[in-house]
DNA sequence: GTGAAAGCGCTAACAC
DNA sequence: GTGTTAGCGCTTTCAC
């Protein structure tokens, strides 16, 4: 990009203010105080000049990073995207950079080639989001010379993270549920991983402990599709009244599902969902949910990372808890069940 | 984070295999050929010693980045999220990494920040997601001398780009909706920018060219719950069977609003949207929209902008199609209105 | 094919 | 405060 016009660099800076070029180094870095007309002198050179200090050679020099990376094995659902830009907004706010690299699938190969690539850049740490298998996979790749930070809903023993209580509030969903007067609560279930997560954990719980019966997880994928197809399942299985659902628009496609066969929410079945997807509100009917603060997580991350990057000491794990809302979608049963207390 | 335990180089592999520095580099890089009994030994040396290069180091010689930087004015919203995908599959199968900077919004301060840190990074180009004033905004600021592609569904005329032919889906979406004997189609449009976006442009000649009166705009934010506003009072306005939203999210919000106030779509109102979000199928009703393809957009800004760093020719634009997709949300006016041709 | 020598563009000691 | 001297860890000539 450069054919004939040759790069400025900072000796050009120093011969045009006519300093030397530590002393432009100085001004750059803000390292050691340089006399007030000096530094005018080198800011204007660097703004005739318009120079702009190689990265390459700073990051060399000082052995000092400042960028971040972020595995993931999806950006674009409402979860993972809003956990980046909450990194992003954190990691800006401490000037630090986010590269992002996508791992396509929990496979070997896929896995190995995305960590690959991260570890390719000089990085002062890496995040790793947690949520699914790919996210699993990738943290056990990292190694052990590089910060890391975790954010996930299952606990990582070996690494600093922030856990999502999912459990907690997956249990509360549930057990509010049956307060209302369902027999029991159906589950729809995110992919897992290696562990069972907790949103399911939380719900056999709550079920349990209530001594309520504990129907057969059903499976979805990621797409709110597949929340369709389960949906018309349900519908046709008989004692059927609450629906939790592993996220919100897993949820929808419940909805939409039992809609197609002529059921309604929440007059004939409650449904809930998790996280609070930004739809959820507008949803017709709302959609009751736990919500995630994803933002918040990611700027946890960034935190703990930094904690990482900068001490020799043990670095904290950090805690989010998600908050129930309840909104149109979850209601008491129509039909009283003759199970009372 | 090495307190006592010095990072491993490339001097440290030579030693250990036996070779010399520039030979060890010659098997990292591929550029030369080496005897496959000494690329063994050195593979075997890296492998042993755990050694991963430095990027600035690597950089700083040969003058080379392999890093793509993206500048947006949000990056959770699905549009955004899915462009930022398409960009990342598209820059990895390159072997480049992905660099994200949000700009926080319009105001010269914030974008200068973001950019300003952008450009602190080594990188071979930028792409600018030009779909709202905030990246409006950035794109200006760039230098001239980095490779620089805009992403826009407004022609920009001094920067490679791709632009997203919304102007034309808009006015198919309004022409189908006038065929099917709606009077006018109303529409809530998204924040704009410098110009008019193409979404107005192509809804607003659909009309004139059909002889329909033109309502007056409705403005909308990003966010959703702005449209439920926007619906409740589009449902007191006389004679309003149509509108076409700016985006799917919005649309959504529009028919929460148009229900809480007891009409119902597409039986009193046709409502469509635009950009074919992952929720537009499973809403009910199914959304009627013009898909949008973010993923490929950014995989060809991508290829745009590798273009534009390789060559010294003139760079190409490209031209990115909507496709309309016809669901429930669409239908005939109920009462057949006076005005015939 | 392979090694020796010479940088890439900065920052970090170190004197003054 | 400021300049001088050394690198940072690689890639790139250039000989051989």
């Amino acid at each position: 990009m450069d054919r004939g016009a040759r790069t400025i660099t900072i000796i050009d800076v120093a011969a045009k203010a006519g300093v030397s070029v530590p002393t432009v180094s100085r001004v750059l870095t803000g390292a050691a105080r340089v006399s007030e007309k000096r530094r005018r002198l080198v800011l204007d050179a660097i703004e005739e000049l318009g120079f702009r200090p190689s990265a390459a050679a700073r990051m060399l020099a000082s052995r000092r990073t400042k960028a971040i990376g972020v595995l993931a094995g999806d950006t674009s659902h409402y979860g993972y995207a809003e956990t980046i830009r909450g990194i992003e907004l954190a990691a800006r706010a401490e000037g630090h950079t986010v590269s992002i690299t996508l791992i396509e699938s929990a496979d070997e190969d896929a896995v190995e080639r995305s960590v690959a690539l991260t570890l390719t850049q000089a990085l002062s740490g890496v995040i790793v989001l947690k949520f699914d298998p790919a996210g699993e996979a990738a943290l056990e790749r990292l190694p052990s010379d590089l910060p890391v930070v975790a954010l996930s809903g299952v606990p990582s023993p070996n690494f600093p993270q922030v856990l999502m209580a999912e459990e907690e509030a997956a249990a509360e969903l549930t057990t509010r549920l049956l307060e209302l007067g369902h027999r029991t609560v159906h589950h729809v279930r995110i992919p897992p991983g290696n562990h069972e997560d907790g949103r399911t954990t939380g719900w056999r719980r709550a079920l349990t402990d209530a001594g309520a019966p504990v129907p057969a997880v059903l499976d979805a994928t990621w797409e709110p599709i597949s929340g369709v197809r389960i949906g018309r399942a349900l519908a046709a299985t008989p004692d059927m009244t609450a629906v939790l659902c592993g996220n919100d628009e897993i949820a929808m496609g419940v909805m939409r599902g039992l809609g197609e066969m002529g059921l309604r929410v929440p007059a004939d079945v409650s449904v809930v969902g998790f996280d609070d997807h930004p739809l959820a509100q507008i949803w017709m009917p709302s959609l009751t949910t736990a919500r995630q603060d994803f933002a918040d997580l990611g700027a946890r991350g960034v935190k703990l990372l930094m904690q990482a990057a900068d001490q020799t000491e043990e670095v904290g794990h950090s805690v989010a808890h998600p908050t129930v809302i309840w909104r149109e979608s979850a209601a008491p049963p129509r039909v009283t069940s003759e199970a009372g207390e």
